[in-house]
RNA sequence: GCCGGAGUGGCGGAAUUGGUAGACGCACGGGACUUAAAAUCCCGAGGGUCGAAAGGCCCGUGCCGGUUCGACUCCGGCCUCCGGCACCA
């Protein structure tokens, strides 16, 4: 019996020996045949990695490897989201400064990436909370508000009272904080906004060129931008000069409106209750709707309430006087925050028209012909033609009768047409000291004035306590905020709002081409040769946040001509979380710090090795999909691998027999050899590493038992067990590594080429036919592969099994798929 | 409500183009080794049914139907679960 394992001891020697030789491994030169895949930006939080997070990390290392194998030049960098919210806390609850506790977890994070043996390019490594990386935030940031994309507005903003900041409207989930879990209220606050809806239209047709992207996420962004087709049309207001535009995805239906209805945050409703003649309870209501919160607002079973504000505009098209209202449904964020009600073919209008006695007037007329409005119990459905809308009439529904409404605003000068987006500006403020400083100054004579580039990066200040008192921490740093207008040069404030973290990962996938560089952003020629991004592997929880402003400020990049593309990442990997059973719960739950559930690597590495955590998390499952994690399983990876390590142990002691190892003999070892190595490359070409592991364990199997039935040479069973170690390679470096060298590899597997099938031996000779009679399998035949039809039939009807089912019948018809399967069909 | 994804043994999953459903692993049962246990190795196993056994036969990939010599796979209609969007005009 061999030794046992020792996994401690190979992996420790394995792991230095490729941190010494890490040059080797490491090339940024011109591109070839070139790769450039990436991990998305970990953020180094207090928590230790889990095995959650472990999957991302591993099948990235896995393909990696793969890759170098294949002779691909790989760009494989690793750097650090360094900024943000925990930190800071952190700083409140310990004392410890933000900037040394985020260090520190980058450390341990680190050390735990080595100890899975994942190799990452270090020398490209950059964090976000970097001067020489966030001076460039606030560079772009100064280039965008040149050309207006950054702008500051008064504007009601999501606020979370459990983070004492503001939040972006992708941060919100189900009305919360998508962080903390704060429920989020409406403030009406001054704040930063970069101007993505500008990039709507290209974001959105931007998804057609991304083929290697999932419809699953391509489907969350389009929702997410929400594009609709449509026209503004303007009504003209008794009593006021300027008009009130709506906005309505259906002209068509233009006719069918009985009343207006504003959103209570419409300037209008506003000006009509400052009036005078005005009734008092307009006010009353306007303030009311305004405080309920965004939950409330937006849930379903919110209550359509309205009120009659006693003003009347003038219908375009018939010119009649139809009623100005004021209705809690209307959103004052979407369209012109103001709409036209057609309650006979619109769900909510039929809803407020029903509750306010409002006249419905239905303008198509539907399959059962015209229809009494009073008796209407909700909307009529689509289809129909149009009535009782001027010369309209007669069109039927669809996109004609859109193109003619559409062409008739516009010839009456009463509108035009309009694309509206669901899809909000991308507000960066953020009340929070632990994040890249906006750049720029609050001056009481000229207004708000950019940090001139010359003096860039503005630093975050040393000096800042963190007691956790409410507000901004910055704000109280006076060596920071004091400073001089660079226009007048007289006394000014700098403006102490930093910006989100995610316009940090907006960008790093283009800095690790030129991570050290103080003279730009980004490298131009290297981007060229590097971009885009080939594999971006990452979790599905960033679909929407984090990909679509990469996107967008890589449009933007582009739009500056520091970039030549337009996408940043060419293929898309999400992973399906690892999920667990909650002891607490009882229920199988993701696997995530809050929730109690993790497994940590650590522990498990100190039992079982690193290679067995990696052989587990990739055999678990399909990577794209969610997996669930079972302590017992993982034994199953260990067993594999002693059972390489003593198979290998075993062809070690082999005295060698003089064969040749180049040969190539049709064996069913060299079969069972070629076979495996076109199953594990098709695998991991497409990922798929839980059936590769499947393939090298009955390989391994093989093997074995051809050492032990004595029937192969030496060199053969060598040559198949070291075919095997190059394979199982990417799963699990250490012990492959370690045997290889024993085994007699001169190179480091890494640089080994991946092994290459025969076609001819990877398919056997024989094969097994299976014969159907009437598509029911009734027996296998063991022929020559390529038989003829006709040899095939003649030996089915004369097999024993096969025999009583056709015996007496007639044969009506025989399907022959040669080698697969013979079908009879008998009447 | 709209959009996207999924549904296969006790469990994770496999079946790449319509061609042997359940590879591989976990758990389980039996055996070998051992004084014993652990570890390891070998064998067994979807369900039902007939048979002493060898071995048959029937059913079976969420449900109902269709196409086909043949359907986990394609088509139509449903059900359930997961995810996204949602008073978005």
């Amino acid at each position: 019996m061999a030794e046992k394992y020792d996994h401690a001891a190979t992996e420790r020697k394995w792991q230095r020996r490729w941190e010494e030789s890490r040059a080797a491994f490491v090339d940024t030169s011109a591109p070839g045949d070139k790769y450039y895949m990436l991990n998305m930006f970990p953020y180094p939080s207090g928590s230790r990695l889990h095995v959650g997070h472990g999957r991302n990390y591993i099948l990235g290392d896995a393909l990696y490897r793969y890759q170098r194998m294949r002779g691909r030049r790989v760009l494989n960098p690793m750097g650090w989201d360094a900024f943000g919210l925990p930190a800071e806390n952190a700083a409140i609850a310990s004392g410890t400064p933000p900037r040394q506790y985020t260090l520190d977890n980058i450390a341990r994070m680190k050390e735990q990436l080595r100890s899975l043996g994942l190799l990452y390019d270090w020398s490209k490594e950059l964090a976000s909370c970097d001067p020489a990386y966030y001076r460039w935030n606030q560079w772009l940031f100064l280039r965008m508000w040149e050309r207006g994309l950054a702008y500051r507005k008064q504007a009601p903003v999501n606020w979370c009272p459990g983070c004492a900041t503001v939040l972006a409207n992708e941060q919100v989930v189900d009305g919360r904080c998508e962080r903390s879990g704060d429920p989020v209220e409406i403030r009406d606050l001054t704040q930063w906004f970069l101007r993505i809806t500008e990039y709507a239209e290209r974001l959105l047709s931007g998804l057609e060129n991304l083929p290697h992207w999932s419809d699953r996420v391509k489907t969350m962004q389009r929702n997410w931008i929400g594009r609709s087709e449509g026209a503004e049309i303007r009504f003209r207001v008794e009593g006021f000069d300027e008009p009130l535009t709506v906005f309505t995805t259906r002209p068509d239906t233009l006719f069918g409106a009985t009343f207006l209805a504003l959103a209570p945050e419409h300037p209008l409703s506003g000006q009509i209750a400052g009036r005078s003649g005005a009734a008092r309870g307009i006010a009353a209501f306007i303030d009311r709707v305004r405080r309920e919160s965004r939950i409330e607002r937006e849930s379903e079973a919110g209550e359509k309430e309205g009120l009659d504000t006693g003003v009347f505009a003038a219908h375009p098209g018939t010119g009649e006087r139809i009623p100005v209202w004021l209705a809690n449904f209307v959103l004052p964020q979407y369209g012109t925050g103001a709409i036209m009600g057609v309650p006979a073919h619109d769900q909510r209008d039929f809803e407020f028209a029903r509750r306010y006695g409002l006249p419905i007037r239905p303008v198509y007329r539907g399959a059962a012909g015209d229809v009494d409005p009073d008796t209407l119990t909700g909307p009529i459905p689509h289809g129909g033609v149009l009535v009782r809308s001027g010369d309209w009439d007669g069109t039927p529904e669809g996109p004609e009768a859109l193109a003619r409404a559409i062409a008739w605003v516009e010839a009456h000068g009463a509108g035009k047409g309009k694309v509206g987006f669901r899809l909000r500006d991308w507000l960066i403020s953020r009340q929070r000291y632990w994040g890249t400083p906006i750049p720029a100054i609050h001056c009481p004579s000229c207004g708000v004035v950019p940090v001139p580039e010359g003096e860039l990066p503005v630093l975050l200040p040393p000096d800042v306590a963190f007691r956790g008192a409410a507000g901004n921490p910055l704000a109280q740093s006076e060596s920071f905020v004091r400073t001089t207008c660079p226009r007048c040069g007289g006394a000014a404030r700098r403006e102490t709002d930093t910006m989100d973290t995610f316009v940090d990962s907006s960008w790093y996938y283009l800095r690790y081409l030129n991570p050290q560089d103080e003279t730009r952003m980004v490298d131009a020629g290297r981007s060229r040769a590097w971009m885009p991004v080939d594999q971006y592997i990452g979790g599905i929880e960033h679909a929407i946040l984090h990909l679509l402003y990469a996107r967008f400020i890589c449009r933007v990049l582009r739009d500056l001509g520091l970039v030549e593309l337009e996408e940043p990442f060419e293929r898309l990997f999400n992973q399906g979380m690892i999920t667990k059973l909650n002891p607490s719960t009882g229920k199988i739950e993701k696997m995530s710090k809050s929730r109690g559930n993790t497994v940590s690597p650590d522990e498990l590495i100190a039992r079982f090795g690193a290679d067995t955590v990696r052989v587990y998390t990739l055999f678990i499952g399909p990577p794209e999909k969610e997996s669930e994690w079972s302590e017992e399983g993982v034994l199953g990876a260990y067993r594999f691998l002693n059972r390489v390590h003593e198979l290998a142990t075993r062809v070690e002691a082999l005295s060698e027999d003089g064969g040749s190892e180049a040969g190539g003999r049709a064996t069913d070892l060299a079969r069972l050899e070629h076979r495996t190595i076109r199953r594990v490359t098709e695998d991991a070409e497409r990922f798929h590493f839980h059936t590769a592991v499947a393939a090298l364990m009955e390989f391994q199997r093989g093997i074995l038992e051809a050492l032990e039935a004595r029937q192969e040479s030496v060199s053969a069973v060598r040559r198949a067990t070291r075919t095997l170690l190059q394979l199982l390679h990417p799963v699990a470096p250490h012990v492959t590594e370690e045997w290889w060298e024993r085994l007699g590899g001169q190179k480091s597997l890494l640089a080994t080429p991946w092994p290459r099938f025969d076609a001819d031996l990877a398919t056997s000779p024989r094969v097994t036919l299976v014969v159907q009679v009437n598509g029911r399998v009734r027996g296998k035949l063991d022929l020559e592969r390529g038989a003829a039809e006709s040899a095939a039939v003649a030996l089915a009807q004369a097999d024993a099994k096969i025999r009583p089912w056709v015996e007496g019948r007639q044969i009506k018809r025989a399907v022959y798929v040669p080698d697969r399967l013979l079908n009879l069909v008998v009447q």
